[in-house]
RNA sequence: GGUUGCUUAGCUCAGUUGGGAGAGCACUACCUCGACAAGGUAGGGGUCACUGGUUCGAGCCCAGUAGCGACCA
């Protein structure tokens, strides 16, 4: 093995022998499945951070599952993202002066295809860097035959039962891309904009009412006016007619509950055609909807003089003929929320349109009212399912009609002369009279199948739907709970009664290093293959891990890679010093039934005890704490400790011994390799296999469990006191500048037999730690006149240091000392002489204080009589 | 406006049934002893945002306040 841990030798080819080995795949014999689909990432996308977090934890669950005997599957796939892909091959086609409509449909499809093969390959290339444990032999894609075959069901399932409609409404349209977008994918930023007060004159009477609005453009469309109906102010313009400035048309003024008489001037302008309140009221008041924008965000023909320019143009030309007009009262600054397409960044614009919809509420409904059953899915963290529910109870429908080519067209037919409307899974037999509908749907439409259309429904006998659906887990950011985990819900109770998954896992974002969220914009975004080239997968994986709690972001920092990558050098090196030492130490030799000592009874205690730890913060999905006991576990006990002591058996003992020794050293570094496994896949494997073993992988090599003939308490208690007593050598050795080449005498007077006993069985530890010229343990002891001393539990330490040991400051120093213990007993007996605390507090509390209270007190002695001691060789 | 998260060491963060405040990095002193100097040993450093409440006991539970962030409207 190399001096250091070099990530890049160890991970190469690593994962495609684990694939030749076919390691991956369910194992039929397993008993219990247990399954996970991934998140598809989007086709033509590239992985980020994000995507290595989620991936990670989800092969952490399935790594461990499957050492644990699990049936496990984790399916794989990729996303046909519309837009986003439609976009990317647009962009591409755009450099060579080609439009879409220049090839056709068809063949733009065609070029689409030719693209989504090229990124797949590298999504594929970029999981195996990961190390995910995916069965490729199972991956799905949303737009492939079978998923397309269930979306096509689902739609026309839910169109019979009245669930999937279309109708004219008001959208929210993305100009750039063209195309329809639910609710959920417009953000809303606050943006400095201003508020345009207009005069709209009265007809038939005196004056005009002043109207207030952040979108002076949409004037145009104006076919009302309104007020609310008890607004007094107001009363005397109900029923008349105002005039629009600059078009002269009149418009009604109309009384609606809808008008908030507090806000602007308490008189709105009703656009019915670009604004969804707008929208309502029109149909109220029976207003004509006049649409004055194309598709593209430009005005249309009925924009009259404004028609062709874009609409934020139109704008400012149109306050400019206000003012020029005397119709303009004022302009105030005012910051307001805006909408922006999630995709393309662009300000999104109500728009009339006609579009296809999912009626939500039944379907919120019965999501809902699972979350009350047995069947109810788990959030992890469980404030996440308050997010859920909140969004499920104020859903509005969703709009799923994308005018896009690239994405699962609409299984719509109307019929070319008469218009009838025809939906179904096939097309209609006499189909050259009919035509398909041109769009697309969401494409998290299919996303939202996902769970069961990749297991192969709605085949009834489809043997992956029958084994592993219902799924265990999903792993996903808290950012897609309402696109994707909400839906994937309710779709999956609508059509299977089931709920998709058991968990759902949700973890937080990836930030940089200053906590800003990572973005094109910002040129902040940090490739995890760079990271993993630099670093390697598992020091990568082991801070996605560990450095985070469930639901929480987390920064991004190469200082945590520095971390990350010197925890597995430790481990490198620790397994080095064990396979140097074991030389042709074979498996079949490893024996625990010897005579063991106490550092061996001590780790394998400890082993113990992190085993029970780790399996059970896995169960809770509580990785970052589960890695703390590991790395406390590995770095403190095995490294700084057993390893050390080891190094006194291997030169010192006997034949015997260094057996048990060679297969404590060697049995706990193949449990910890194991218990690591799951979160640094490659590293330990490479390790395993220069360690005595049996098995071709530890892929598939059982997880440790518990055994309790390894609890040993009393090891764990007396391996503290002889860590405590090194410890206060140590620090006594290096007040005094005696490093340890240099000899001192120690002196140990014990509290009784029982640790002078266990001292004396162990004084070659202490030699090897503490390197004494003389050493002596008893219950009592002659105690030279200069010396430091400490006090441990059950001992008391004295090192003469004739000439060394400035009296006065070291009275001053057992002062502080005994000052310290005065404190903590002051502290206990308070707390054991309140009845109250005696009588509530759970017995083993109550002990342990008392406990505590004796040990406080005889170090508290202990002090004392040093200190008298000291004073005596002050005066004589 | 509603919901929600965060506020703990110089920095980044853990702290899950309420029972003596932790880690990594940084800092100080010392140490090349054949696993590891990207290391070892020992140490310094905290009014757990604030106010009140519950409790024998609160970083943790409850109510409120402030600052920052996220989501929804």
């Amino acid at each position: 093995m190399s001096k250091k841990y070099e990530p890049s030798k160890v991970e190469e080819g690593r994962y495609e022998k684990w694939l030749e080995e076919d390691l991956f795949r369910p194992d039929e014999k397993g008993t219990e499945p247990y399954s996970v689909v991934i998140p598809p990432p989007n086709v033509t996308g590239k992985l980020h951070l994000g995507h290595a977090w989620d991936t990670t934890l989800q092969d952490i669950i399935i790594r461990q599952k499957r050492m644990q005997g699990y049936d496990t599957l984790w399916l794989p796939g990729m996303d046909h993202a519309g837009i986003a892909t439609q976009a990317k091959v647009e962009e591409k086609l755009a450099q060579d002066s080609i439009s879409k409509y220049d090839l056709g449909r068809e063949k733009f499809l065609e070029k689409v295809w030719d693209w989504k093969e090229e990124y797949a390959d590298n999504i594929r290339q970029q999981w195996s860097k990961v190390g995910v444990s995916v069965d490729y032999s199972r991956e799905r894609f949303t737009l492939d035959e079978g998923l397309n075959k269930a979306v096509n069901k689902v739609f026309v399932d839910l169109y019979n039962k009245g669930l999937i409609y279309r109708g004219e409404y008001i959208i929210n349209w993305d100009p750039k891309a063209q195309t329809a977008l639910s609710d959920i994918e417009v953000d809303h930023k606050d943006v400095n904009g201003a508020f345009y007060h207009i005069k709209y004159p009265i007809v038939d009477g005196e004056g005009e009412v002043e109207i207030a609005t952040t979108r002076p453009e949409t004037m145009l469309g104006d076919t009302g006016v309104a007020v609310h109906p008890e607004d007094e102010r107001y009363q005397h313009l109900i029923g008349k007619k105002v005039l629009l400035p600059l078009v002269n048309r009149e418009l009604t003024v109309v009384a609606d509950d809808y008008v908030d008489r507090e806000f602007g001037t308490g008189v709105v302008k009703i656009t019915p055609a670009h604004d969804p309140n707008d929208f309502e009221i029109g149909k109220r008041h029976d207003l004509e909807q006049m649409n004055v924008m194309n598709k593209d965000g430009s005005m249309n023909e009925n924009a009259g003089n404004y028609a062709g320019m874009d609409r934020f143009e139109a704008r400012k030309a149109l306050v400019k003929d206000l003012k020029e007009a005397g119709y303009l009262i004022k302009v105030e600054d005012m910051t307001h929320s805006v909408g922006h397409s999630e995709r393309t960044g662009v300000i999104v614009e109500p728009r009339l349109s006609t579009q296809w919809f999912v009626k939500m509420q039944p379907l919120a409904e019965q999501a809902l009212k699972n979350q009350q059953t047995e069947d109810k899915v788990t959030f992890v963290p469980e404030r996440f399912e308050k997010t859920f529910n909140n969004w499920m109870e104020n859903v509005h429908d969703w709009v799923i009609s994308r005018q896009l080519w690239w994405g699962h067209r609409i299984p719509a037919w109307y019929h070319k002369e008469t218009g009838e409307l025809f939906v179904g899974e096939t097309a209609p037999q006499d189909s050259e009279n009919w035509e398909q509908d041109n769009d697309v749907l969401d494409t998290w439409f299919s996303s939202a199948l996902w769970p069961f259309s990749t297991m192969g429904w709605p085949d009834p006998d489809a043997e992956d739907f029958k084994k592993y659906f219902p799924t265990s887990t999903l792993v996903t950011g808290y950012d897609i709970i309402f696109f994707w985990i909400s839906r994937m819900i309710f779709q999956s109770l609508e059509f299977t009664g089931r709920a998709p998954f058991k968990n759902v896992l949700i973890h937080g974002l990836i930030r940089d290093e200053q906590g800003r969220k990572m973005s094109k914009s910002l040129g902040n975004g940090i490739d995890p293959m760079d990271v993993i080239d630099q670093y390697g997968a598992d020091a990568l994986r082991w801070f996605l891990s560990n450095g985070s709690s469930p639901g929480q972001d987390v920064r991004f920092s190469y200082e945590k890679m520095d971390a990350s990558w010197n925890f597995i050098n430790k481990i490198w090196n620790a397994s080095r010093y064990v396979v140097m030492n074991l030389g042709d130490f074979s498996y079949d030799a490893i024996d625990l039934s010897g005579d063991k000592t106490i550092a061996d009874k001590w780790i394998l205690a400890r082993l113990n005890q992190t085993i029970e730890q780790v399996t059970e913060l896995f169960e809770k999905f509580e990785f970052g704490e589960a890695g703390r006991k590991l790395y406390t576990f590995i770095w403190d006990d095995y490294c700084d400790w057993y390893i050390e002591m080891s190094k006194e058996l291997l030169i010192q003992g006997t034949e015997k011994q260094k057996v048990t020794t060679k297969s404590v050293l060697v049995y706990v570094l193949d449990q910890t390799l194991r218990l690591l496994h799951p979160i640094m896949p490659f590293v330990t494997e490479e390790i395993w296999e220069h360690i005595p073993h049996k098995g071709k992988s530890l892929v598939t090599a059982d997880y440790p469990e518990t055994d309790s003939r390894l609890k040993n308490q009393e090891a764990i208690d007396n391996m503290n006191m002889l860590i405590e007593l090194i410890r206060s050598v140590r620090t006594i050795r290096l007040d005094a500048k005696r490093p340890l080449s240099k000899e001192i005498d120690i002196l140990i007077k014990t509290k009784g037999e029982k640790e002078k006993e266990f001292l004396r069985e162990n004084h070659s530890f202490i030699e090897r730690f503490c390197n004494p010229n003389d050493l002596v343990i008893d219950t009592e002891i002659e105690i030279p006149g200069e010396v430091k001393s400490a006090v441990i539990s059950g001992a008391e330490v004295y090192i003469p240091l004739a000439g060394l040991v400035d009296v006065k400051e070291e009275i001053k120093r057992l002062e502080k000392e005994k000052e310290k213990w005065q404190q903590e007993i002051n502290r206990v007996e308070k707390k054991l002489a309140n009845d109250k605390f005696v009588k509530n507090a759970p017995e083993n509390i109550v002990e342990a204080e008392k406990e505590k209270g004796k040990d406080y007190k005889e170090k508290f002695e202990a002090v004392t009589n040093q200190i008298e001691k000291l004073k005596n060789i002050g005066e004589g």
